[in-house]
DNA sequence: ACCTGAACACCGTTCAAGT
DNA sequence: ACCTGAACACCGTTCAAGT
């Protein structure tokens, strides 16, 4: 209405909608400026059509965004090397680098049994792995759900942090004040271990080492 | 404009504005209506106020959600009986339970760092238990964390099945079926622990075993 | 058959103006 | 000082009407 037919022609020539590009752009979208500028009319805008146009490859917002973590998921590279162990932790690890490098994707895998392609990827190899260790199928079957939630949850936490405005710090900083602060017979244990609590040390690898130990040491019956 | 002092006269008489009675009318929205409904427009109405009266008592939507997220927690009992290890995977199984009691309120913990009295009580008690149990500071410190992610992950997984519009059962058979159709080849492992990937049991005290499990076996450095 | 303008029924949040 | 009507700047989704 503003500036119609010259900008149309002046730009790359409009490219042909489909769910792929959507998704693409989806993912363009959420990266550049977050999970609040992800809409549906923000994704038309940039595809240079209405949000109605968009129905026609994507059933909701939700679909989209469920898409768009199967595309995050494609990047995961499925092999590495070292024992069975260390090539559990490596591809764990790269599925929660990979979720939480997109706002707001890693809650979508919170509440959905996995059935995306490349999603089912990362399961069939962990699955492998599991196997590769010795357990039986109960409880590899069980482990792998098991850590499947993990990378999620960790991927959610891990992407507020990076995302929201306050910096990790800033975050911990605040949490450590609050608990300074906490009156002590209300809160001996937190009180008395504060340092403890916020001690440093790579907590993402002593969470899956947990894991692992406890999967070895824990048979489903 | 419709029906004005009327009814103001007809009910109750107008209780005032607080941030503890906005909290409750959040829970009851939540709980009656679901996460879509809980909007402070919805608040205020039944509140029989406006929208802009809410932001004396809450600064944001996501602030009266961590705030509905703490006076949950405020429901899990403290206290229970036996050995250490019983007493706190019924702690964490409580906590669970209450906060997937409430659809969305799990995901707003995913996410922080825990602030809420009620909130920091579980986690004392928590603290409290693995200390009996023998662990050392900063692995008890780390152990509560991953404890408080799982069950944060936990229950924002059960509030999905409890309140989305599909049934647990109707997700799990339609996974089973999806599974069921995968390319072999493709995804070998699933499609050959098909049959133990939804083998029944009590994945929650499971998952439960194995992060105590792997938290005694893996000590924090 | 495919696409979309326009509308429906809402949102969270702010702020000037009232009491 | 406290409260709020009205407005601002948006949403997701549908569907009748166009090509």
């Amino acid at each position: 209405m503003t500036t119609p037919p010259v900008s149309r022609r002046a730009r790359p020539a409009k490219a042909p909608l489909s769910r792929d590009v959507i998704v693409r752009t989806g993912l363009e979208i959420l990266d550049r400026d977050g999970l609040d500028a992800l809409t549906m009319r923000r994704v038309a805008k940039e595809l240079d059509t209405g949000p109605a146009s968009l129905y026609v490859y994507v059933a909701h917002r939700d679909d989209l965004m469920t898409a768009m973590l199967d595309a995050a998921l494609a990047q995961v590279p499925l092999a590495s090397d070292g024992t069975w162990q260390e090539r559990l932790r490596a591809l764990a690890a790269a599925a929660t680098e990979a979720m939480s490098r997109h706002e707001g994707l890693a809650a979508v895998a919170l509440g959905a049994i996995p059935t995306g392609d490349n999603a089912l990827l990362v399961l069939d190899r962990m699955l492998a792995l599991l196997k590769e260790g010795g357990l039986d199928d109960v409880t590899a079957a069980w482990a792998v759900d098991l850590l499947f939630l993990h990378v999620a949850a960790a991927a959610a936490e891990q992407a507020t942090y990076d995302t929201k405005d306050t910096e990790e710090e800033d975050a911990i900083a605040a949490a450590d004040r609050r608990y300074a602060a906490l009156p002590a017979d209300k809160y001996p244990m937190i009180t008395g271990l504060r340092e403890a609590l916020f001690a440093p040390g790579d907590r993402a690898t002593w969470q899956l080492n947990v894991l692992i130990n406890g999967i070895l040491h824990t048979p489903a019956r």
